[in-house]
DNA sequence: TCTAAAAGTTTACTCGCGTAAAAATTTAAA
DNA sequence: TTTAAATTTTTACGCGAGTAAACTTTTAGA
């Protein structure tokens, strides 16, 4: 039918024959009423269309249902993966996630955590910038809402940090370029955007002199989010001016690569294992465009899956539980050697 | 100070020494109130960090400030990049975008339009999945909110629709290609995600015969919006079959362009314009990573700043007005070649 | 069948703000 | 200074649901 118009749970509470208080109830959580009264409802339901005012809902709730999810450039695939595994999990679990991106901005992203003030998250899933991310205004944020800290890490901030083990993930990807062939030079933005590239930088230097080698980092100029236009435009400088120090090149991040590939083969470098080739590149995340390079790149995945579950599960059971972590855990997966075409 | 703890409006009026209705007109338009009220307001609202809440506000009005915003696959990098565009120009409005993705999912697409109902969105900018949306879900929420299609035309749907000229541009791509080097076959999916796709391949059909040239469609099998995928494990194919009756690819956008490269470069293909190549290649869409595959792509650009200006602006008016259109305008943007290297 | 526990009903108040109407005040033009 | 127009203040109600308290009905166990 459909046609009669329900404007407010009083009306659709006499529509179903039930008192509002229990219809509120119903609709905070189907199982606390009984079967039979909930059967009512959901039949009346059929009958009608229906849906509580989410605004009047949430004006007197401290805590809503709504999950805030925040990257720093969603236009970066990276970020587009990880946070649509996140959303999924989070409406799986019966929340609203909301997601926001603060497109490489400082500025932004405080206006952002304004923002998700603003909703009341009982949640908030936060990837920061990093450095350039205003530390008083995140971690004011964080006093006030429940946050776990993902991807890049900012010491102290938040009740969790769920990531990537940098320092493993490099130190598999090395122990594999050396075993394999020539020990590689480190190919990294001399600024670069997210904090992690801090930690793979020492875990290279770390390693390499583990191993005996004596390591050789070749740093990029360059701000921003444009990354594999830096890592083309650069890679070729460090080509041309012959700043390799080796035939094998570990790019700190897949994008890097990616423009470091694509400057290579303009140069006319051939890039790959055969005997034709002089040169290895690999690169690190497991880009979900990192299998369709050319050649296709060897680099380190992220555990995309685990990072994305554990992130969500931890916030839940902050929520859940209504306390607050006493000590802020660092939970770190493993990354993963996947061996492809370029190294 | 900002020691104040001020809870509510009523608290706010008297810490600033307004009466409350003129300070909620005042945050509903600044500019409505006298110069020296304002004045008073903005100067108390530096002493303290209140805010309006935006439930008990929102609760009230009929119409909010929030413009949803709704792409059908936020991993593509294609829409990360016109979505991005797009929110700023919103908040630059002064509006709050809502930003959703379909995840390529029908029924997600219409989950998603009831989480945008629930919020009574000021207008929505929606680029639906296409061929597999569900029609009448849609166009019952167009006749709700003020809605504008972007990409992705379905005809009737909604208040106007603002997209990419994908006849002239495949025009324009096949008189360059054919005024270059040989006419294109051209490389498609059988049942593509998205409804551009068949434009595509009719304008090319089209324009081919027109230029006295026979037309050759390869198609390509898959579902779903694993597109490079799709296009390198066809392109493997149908480069071994020999199905390419040209040496020139004109392929219907980017990632399968991207997927096609990468199985030329695998099968030891040399695509490009020099003498040791023997295959040309084309896409289009200018997909921002089109500039670093190897060769770098010959392409054709949407005009991504001029589609999601008019989009803004195509809401705006309807918001700004009240009105609903007449007559359904169709606001196409010619596209531009952009020369590369593999074509 | 009796009884206590569980669940539902009534009633009533709250949240924070939009908004309308009438009265009071300020401002600017004459 | 007078006057009309523009603003602000007062007062009061409404929005749609959360929620508490007291009371009534249903359910399940003995």
């Amino acid at each position: 039918m459909r046609t009669t118009s329900i404007r407010n749970m009083e009306e659709f509470a006499s529509f179903s024959g039930i008192s509002r208080p229990t219809v509120s109830k119903y609709f905070n959580d189907p199982s606390s009423v009984r079967r039979s009264t909930r059967e009512k409802i959901e039949r009346a339901l059929e009958r009608c269309d229906y849906q509580p005012n989410i605004f009047a809902i949430n004006q007197n709730r401290k805590l809503t249902k709504n999950i805030g999810i925040m990257v720093p450039y969603l236009a970066d695939p990276f970020f587009a993966e990880i946070a649509r595994r996140i959303e999924t999990l989070v409406i799986s679990s019966g929340y609203t996630p909301i997601l926001l991106s603060s497109h490489g901005d400082a500025d932004l992203e405080v206006d952002n955590l304004n923002s998700l003030r603003a909703i009341k998250p009982a949640g908030v899933l936060l990837a920061p910038l990093g450095r350039a991310s205003n530390r008083g205004a995140i971690e004011s944020f964080c006093a006030d809402f429940p946050t776990v800290n993902f991807d890049a890490n900012i010491e102290g901030v938040g009740e969790a940090f769920v990531g990537h083990n940098n320092a493993q993930a490099t130190a598999v990807m090395l122990q594999y370029l050396v075993r394999s062939g020539e020990p590689p030079v480190f190919f990294e933005m001399r600024t670069p955007p997210n904090p992690n590239a801090n930690k793979r930088r020492i875990a290279y230097i770390e390693t390499m002199e583990q191993l005996g080698h004596s390591p050789h980092v070749v740093q990029a100029d360059g701000e921003g989010w444009e990354i594999e236009e830096i890592g083309f435009r650069e890679g070729k400088r460090a080509i041309a001016n012959r700043e390799l120090a080796s035939g094998t090149v570990f790019c700190s991040n897949d994008r890097l690569a990616i423009g470091f590939l694509a400057a290579a083969y303009e140069m006319g470098i051939r890039v790959g294992l055969g005997d034709d080739c002089s040169l290895r590149v690999a690169g690190h995340d497991n880009h979900p465009f990192s299998r369709f390079t050319c050649p296709t790149l060897t680099t380190i995945s992220h555990n995309y899956s685990a990072i994305a579950a554990r992130s969500v599960e931890t916030i839940m059971a902050f929520i859940d539980s209504g306390t607050r972590a006493s000590n802020r855990e660092s939970m770190l997966f493993d990354g993963e050697l996947i061996m492809r075409a370029s190294a």
